[in-house]
DNA sequence: AAACAATCGTTGACTTTTTCAATGATCCGT
DNA sequence: ACGGATCATTGAAAAAGTCAACGATTGTTT
């Protein structure tokens, strides 16, 4: 994403009708969204994706490498970085899959769930900054939307 | 983004609480309209962000490459490729800034906005297939939320 | 049961995108 | 007129994404 500040300008381009345009919304938000979360998570040594794993881990859903990507929209080599690295942090381990033996589980350690829990009340706060302009009606309702139009 | 299929499931871990993250819905949401939008556009030679500039340029607002810069969340330098690909082709020109003889206006041509016509109308239907589960108000509210969380 | 195709995680190569510093031209404040 | 800041541009470096191939394992077909 480009170099722009935390700054929130009305920009005279706003105006346009491409103002309105649902991807440039999502991408404009997702955009300024990550620059914040990345900035929170840098404390915990993570990034968006790297707690995206580790919440997923910590979950008690025990998912696989080939879940996490589908799930997250990564190519499974993204997904072999992203637990190589907590994997060497001692924050998540590999298991064998139960049925499938060629499949890996990711579960978390003690010490990933600890960095786990601070990072998520980190992200909490950086969230509501972002969304500080809704309402908490409005929120619920950005998350049910969002959900809906995702998975029906 | 990752290799997932325009298909449309309901995956194990959305149950997970990370479910209701909005980093995360936003990041999954903007992934596939991203993959859609630039599917329906490659007809008519456009990405998501050539056809962004595109729009911009056709606005009659005459934004400057910083401007551009700015709304997109861009790098001034990725604008000026950007620029360069719509100006080689004939849909937009550089124009000497007004105020500021530092700073281009893009403008668009008859052919831009020929062809930015085309593209819009693909890209809409492009959205109504993407936001499908949802109803049109919740379509009209989604927008009108994203926009209020961007710039109040 | 043997052969076959398909899937999982992993590796490595390759391309694309992003990031950043440096530059000439121009603007602004003093 | 001077000095510092901003604009578009370039080019290089870093990061992220894409893709094909591989061994191991699974499920399927014969």
């Amino acid at each position: 994403m480009g170099p722009q500040s935390t700054e929130v300008e009305t920009p005279r381009l706003a105006a346009a009708k491409i103002g309105s345009d649902v991807g440039l919304l999502l991408a404009k938000l997702h955009a300024t969204g990550s620059l914040l979360n990345n900035k929170a998570l840098a404390d915990y040594g993570l990034r968006e994706r790297s707690f995206s794993v580790l919440t997923l881990a910590c979950s008690g859903l025990e998912p696989t490498q080939r879940e996490l990507a589908d799930f997250l929209s990564l190519d499974p080599s993204q997904v072999v970085s992203l637990v190589d690295d907590l994997e060497h942090r001692g924050l998540v381990k590999r298991a064998q899959g139960k049925q499938d033996r060629r499949a890996k589980i990711i579960v978390s350690t003690a010490e990933g769930r600890r960095i786990h829990n601070k990072a998520r009340a980190a992200l909490e706060v950086c969230e509501e900054t972002q969304l500080a302009s809704l309402t908490g009606e409005e929120n619920v309702q950005l998350r049910a939307l969002l959900k809906k139009a995702l998975w029906g």
